[in-house]
DNA sequence: CACTGTTATTTATATTTTTTATAAAGGAAG
DNA sequence: CTTCCTTTATAAAAAATATAAATAACAGTG
């Protein structure tokens, strides 16, 4: 085995350890830089060249590493690269939402191996993991993987999740509060649980627009206000995984009332739902608008696109709604912005997809509410990868976790 | 030399770059743990007994490090203990508020190794560099200190730190925007400057209340609202040091002026000015109070104190008054725990000394504000070291620095 | 107090890694 | 096309490190 479990390593004498580990370095560095030169990899890991050597012909025979071509040199003999096997391992990802979840399987080159696969369930189905173990062990036959090198399997879903013990809290039946251990039964691999948005955040640090930003927040901006924080270059979760609730703070005093019992949540007055209720109860006072026909003796039907469609059509009524819910979303975001001071913000979901009928709204209020010093190295974008986010930050966390932590090797 | 700079370290070979690095690790085990046995080191830094013992033996032969004594064994030999020599190393801390300044010097235990020497200056002092070096090495000479043996000076100010370039942005004066390089040249050491209500977070996350909490909130309550935040184990500072403008967060649409150009600002009606305005309007409106007689006269003599210390001798209107910022306070701290799922949040400066007066209507408001799984967990405590949690903080940083970050260390 | 079990320390040997030297491959300049 | 320089690759010598075995120190027990 290439990779074993930590309680493992432990049994390790000094020696094996330090091969393991340096093992993990090597696979780390190649899973994340693609193509590297033997040079390279000595000057990561600390180690000179001929032990690097050694270190990645094992791995070659271990069939976790080949050689692919040679690189470019200035000035002297070209190097020979190295890579890691696509097919060396490969990663279970399982999004679970309001009313559906998909699977999907991406290998060690972060590419997807099958089709993402859809199924319509709900949180608090029955017997939801034996589902997700059955469709996931379809794919696995359908895209012919071996089942051993598939290394970790990893869960995002709403709600008030601690990673560490993959527990959801928000979730009232109990059995499902820890779908983790029932996916450990019937997997039996490294079950990897998290917060919907927080995987969304780490995809968008790592294959999107929050690239290479160490203290980056991520948005998406739907019938909730799921926040993702990535700060100090890492992923943040809280004390027990439940940071981020952005959508549940309260900014005003006598605000209405939201479905999560108090009063005056932010999601009150920026979400999907809100921009719903202003639309519908100007159709039904019988504002001038582009909405009105289509969906007046059908309000039921009218979804947030809509809104954000006819705005992009110039519709007058549903640039207002727009600026409204731009503002009211611009205080909130000028609190975390004055707390954390990011980089980058980037915002994801289908009320984003308004681009300028929101961003200068928002912009508007930052400027009246953030310190100048503040607000104006931030920069706000529209996500480009929203639809896939999640799963692929699932992706990376699961390799992550598997090929160490930066934060974790010492 | 023991310790060398980052740039000397890239010219040394990966045999005599490895045992750097293992000497690092060692003093920085040392720092932390204090007493140790070579066993224990060994397992640390995952080093083989032998060459453990080799490189402790090297370190004592070099002054750094001594044995002190044996310590208990469960069943066999007692084994030897090492530790750091107080005097191997010192750091020289300088605080710098608003018109005064603060110089000490501690030692690798850290512990103070002179008074702490407060001058009276402020940040646009026109030389003020320069009189904190004096001050600096007048404190080296009372203490009899190998000028060599010191590896780092500190400052914190208040403002918007870079701590990064350590620049401050907050500050008018382009010349002491940059105090760090002008004291860079005065020392000639690795200086670092921070800001304040950081150093006191990570003096309290080391030392204090927050002492082995991975996500601590820090906030000194006084005319400002300064807040330093611990995340994921780390001091956080945000993408360029402006984190943790917690004063600034708007809360009230149309609120009181705040002197940062902006309105409703936290910091409007839940500082100590806001208490010192309460209270004022009341005495002059002739509200029934234990302070209007000795200061019904002399209003600008009232300070914050007098209100917490009425409202402990029981003045029902210095409690209201405590009742109202605390409420305030509340809402503001509420938005942060939400956000940011602390574990601890720790309370400094004079008004935190109010107790119960101003932890009950906090609570009361947090229940009101927070969902209720994540206020659960969240404990709220007064600070015991607030008078000197900045310069602690500043010298465990400065350490951190000098031996290696946990987090730099590969 | 001797005996046993346990942990710490030291020493000798085996293993691993780095260093140094050398060869091979390629680019740049004349 | 040759020479010089740079970089990569590999082999052998030298150094550093780990392992294992031996010794020392101590606690508990009969």
């Amino acid at each position: 085995m290439i990779l074993i479990t930590k309680e493992e390593a432990k049994h390790l004498s000094i020696n094996n350890l330090k091969r393991y580990r340096l093992r993990k370095m090597v696979l780390r560095y190649l899973y994340e830089e693609r193509f590297v030169s033997a040079a390279e990899v000595s000057q990561k890991i600390s180690v000179s060249l001929p032990t690097t050597k050694t270190l990645l012909d094992e791995l070659i025979a271990l069939g976790a590493v080949m050689t692919s071509g040679i690189g470019d040199s200035r000035g002297g003999r070209k190097p020979a690269l190295y890579s890691l096997v696509a097919g060396a391992f490969y990663v279970i990802t399982i999004g679970i939402e309001h009313y559906s979840a998909k699977i999907a399987i991406f290998n060690s080159h972060n590419e997807l191996v099958t089709e993402v696969r859809t199924i319509q369930t709900n949180v608090n189905h029955p017997d939801l993991a034996e589902k997700l173990h059955t469709v996931s062990m379809d794919l696995i036959h359908e895209a012919r993987i071996d089942d051993s090198k598939i290394v970790a399997v990893g869960v995002y879903m709403p709600g008030l999740v601690n990673s560490a013990t993959g527990i959801n809290y928000a979730i009232k039946n109990e059995a499902y509060q820890n779908i983790g251990k029932t996916l450990k039964k019937r997997f039996g691999k490294t079950i990897y649980i998290d917060n919907d948005a927080r995987m969304q955040a780490l995809g968008e640090f790592i294959f999107g627009k929050a690239k290479d930003s160490r203290n980056a927040l991520v948005i998406n901006w739907s019938w909730g206000l799921g926040l993702g924080m990535i700060l100090n270059g890492q992923l943040y979760g809280g004390s027990t995984g439940f940071a981020g609730e952005f959508g549940h703070i309260k900014l005003e005093e006598n605000g209405i009332l939201c479905y999560c019992g108090k009063r005056g949540c932010l999601e009150t007055v920026a979400s999907s739902q809100s921009i719903l209720n202003m639309a519908i109860s100007g159709i039904e006072n019988g504002t001038i608008t582009q909405l009105a026909t289509p969906y007046k003796d059908n309000l039921s039907s009218l979804k947030p696109e809509d809104v954000v469609n006819a705005a992009r059509a110039g519709d007058e009524f549903s640039i207002s709604i727009l600026n409204k819910v731009g503002n009211s979303f611009g205080r909130g975001l000028a609190v975390l912005i004055q707390l954390l001071n990011p980089e980058i913000i980037v915002l994801g979901g289908p009320i984003s997809k308004a681009q300028q009928f929101i961003l200068t709204p928002i912009q508007q209020t930052l400027n009246q509410d953030c310190l100048e010093k503040i607000s104006s190295i931030v920069r706000i974008e529209i996500s480009e990868i929203d639809d896939r986010s999640g799963l692929l930050g699932l992706c990376a966390r699961l390799f992550q976790k598997v090929l160490g932590d930066v934060t974790e090797v010492r």
